[in-house]
DNA sequence: TACTAAAATGCAAGCGCTTGCATTTTACCA
DNA sequence: TGGTAAAATGCAAGCGCTTGCATTTTAGTA
């Protein structure tokens, strides 16, 4: 894609009177070239406009300074703020985003991951740990580091930058409970290639569960991430006879379409039922009442993601999982029951 | 970042018993290697598990099949949305994305294009219409294809994907007008390095002095785009002795910061002062009141992008910009004004 | 069967950069 | 001033792939 020819490194080496070599160091290791010889490579590359080729430069050096991430979708506020802390870390560093989405399938996920190595990233930030054998396969036999972010497990095999996705939901899930809940509802997200989604549910099942028999979750609908889903599975789950007192949400989006739902059936959100979020992205506090949720800490976990992902990139070989705590965000949108 | 050493292209042929030159084109140009040849080399290829070398690929070829963006920043839903759907056009014609983001400066804006065409980025998307000299020299020197979206110029300079800031801006102003509104207020973006925000205040300014001297823009605050800027603003403005009876939001996180705010503060919205946003996330329907706003076609716009883009590197010669239309989307934040 | 055009394949010259090693220059010290 | 180590620079061999052109093979026709 570029003009009758851009000027290479043997120009500025000519037009500079030094070796190819001499302006190759003085790009990557100006440290080692004397001041007065930089200072001319300098002028020369300024009036010439060179900029190094990226194939050459990545034929010899086998390095692209390039990373890449397979996020689910940017359209989730979620993940494009962390997806921006990880790339602004990233960029400090002198390395660049690539960018792929898979939805929440895994077979897209595979095609994106070979893609993307296609496309020269040195190394990879994947969501979520639940992934086919041959997708393992490759990424060992290939030798590419990869970090394994939005989760976190008790696993020595990957390295993760991440939360515990059912300790999380437990906590919240026994919120609700100390509140006075009993009859508890849950809109999930789609399981089927998301075990966020999945632990989400566990934690709030298991939460239920060592309550003891007093309490149940009377409903799970799994659903999609939108604002409508949200809202079509709450008036299910309102339709019936004897409703939940509480339902908590897989997530901050779900919940808020639950809310607008609520209102738009004349359903009081807290006072005829509570509602909990998940994420705690803008819209938990936005919307009325505001959202009792979980806060996830979406930039410190991108960032981390992308420090751990630099150190992997430079061969350190103590490098750790990090685990994130969730925190309970205590709003409007939850009420203790009075009457048990 | 690879193994012992991958397989080459070299390899792959001496195991096949032809030239590297026909491996070459049975990767990228099948139809012209004969079946039986064709099959024999899979085999190989699918053995030895290679995978082409980008380097290699990059440097013979000239092509990355990478386009890099530059966006302000991910975190903004609006752009978030935009770029997913960009992504996923590009991810159709084998294309990857390279993401950088440069807030709101120009200077960084001009590192990021030369740091994405170093990374190799074949054509770049760039973000509102005002840039320096230097960088627009940088671009037509290297004759790098790029393409401008979010705004929409008269411009045959550039190529666009996006709309008219300004005559949104001048829709929505109108019709606070015709409501009935003729003390105004407006919380704006801050106009250094956003032409976008200097846009909507000019459309907003016209329509305003075009209504003749009856109405009148008696506040208008710049600021950073958060809730709690929004709020702020807000609460400033509203702070003065003979309040505005509308105040036109930049977009629609100001508008709903200041809604927020003014429930904290019991100010009737819209009873007491009616609000408009801008771009129509999802946070404009799911806050109550919900935002009267701009609808802006930000998928759309992504995806067009996208296929201009592609145009242009596929050297089409007659790309040309496109202009979207922007609609009023009515909700409850505006209301008419009875007495006049 | 001989001839020809088309299809298939091979040849080999790069593409622009990095880097280990060799060589030259500089800086410092006695 | 000569000697030495360190700093600066140069040399040149790749890195793995694409592609224009040349050559060989195949298929079709008379």
């Amino acid at each position: 894609m570029k003009n009758p020819r851009n000027p290479t490194l043997e120009d500025v080496a000519r037009e500079a009177r030094v070796s190819t070599a001499t302006i190759s160091r003085s790009i990557n290791e100006p440290h080692k070239v004397a001041k007065p010889t930089l200072d001319r490579i300098e002028e020369v590359i300024r009036r010439l406009g060179y900029t190094p080729d990226f194939g050459g430069k990545l034929l010899a050096s086998r390095r692209s300074d390039t990373i890449g991430a397979i996020i689910p979708t940017m359209s989730n506020a979620m993940f494009a703020t962390g997806l921006q802390a990880f790339q602004e870390v990233l960029a400090v560093a002198g390395k660049k985003l690539l960018v792929a989405s898979a939805g929440y399938n895994s077979k897209d996920e595979f095609n994106q991951i070979r893609s993307l190595i296609t496309h020269g990233a040195d190394a990879l930030l994947l969501i979520g740990s639940t992934r086919p054998q041959e997708t393992i396969d490759f990424l060992t036999i290939r030798n590419i580091p990869y970090l394994i972010s939005w989760c976190y497990k008790d696993n020595s095999e990957n390295i993760y930058s991440g939360f515990d996705n059912e300790k999380a939901a437990k906590s919240i899930a026994q919120k609700v409970l100390d509140f006075g809940h009993r009859k508890i509802a849950m809109i999930a997200g789609q399981t089927i290639g998301n075990d966020r989604a999945a632990s989400r549910i566990a934690g709030v099942r298991t939460a239920i569960r060592e309550y003891g028999n007093k309490a149940k979750l009377v409903n799970l609908l799994e659903t999609s991430y939108s604002l409508d889903d949200g809202g079509t599975a709450f008036e299910q789950i309102m339709s019936i006879n004897d409703p939940p007192t509480a339902i908590i949400c897989g997530n901050d989006v779900l919940a808020a379409g639950a809310t607008i739902r609520a209102r738009q059936l004349s359903i009081d959100v807290p006072e005829q039922v509570s509602l909990t979020g998940f994420d705690d992205i803008d819209l938990a506090s936005a919307i009325f009442p505001a959202l009792t949720t979980v806060r996830v800490p979406q930039i410190e976990m991108g960032k981390m993601a992308a420090q751990l992902l630099l150190r992997l990139i430079a061969k350190e070989t103590n490098v750790h999982s990090v685990e994130f705590d969730t925190e309970i965000i205590m709003r409007d949108s939850l009420i203790r029951l009075s009457t048990e």
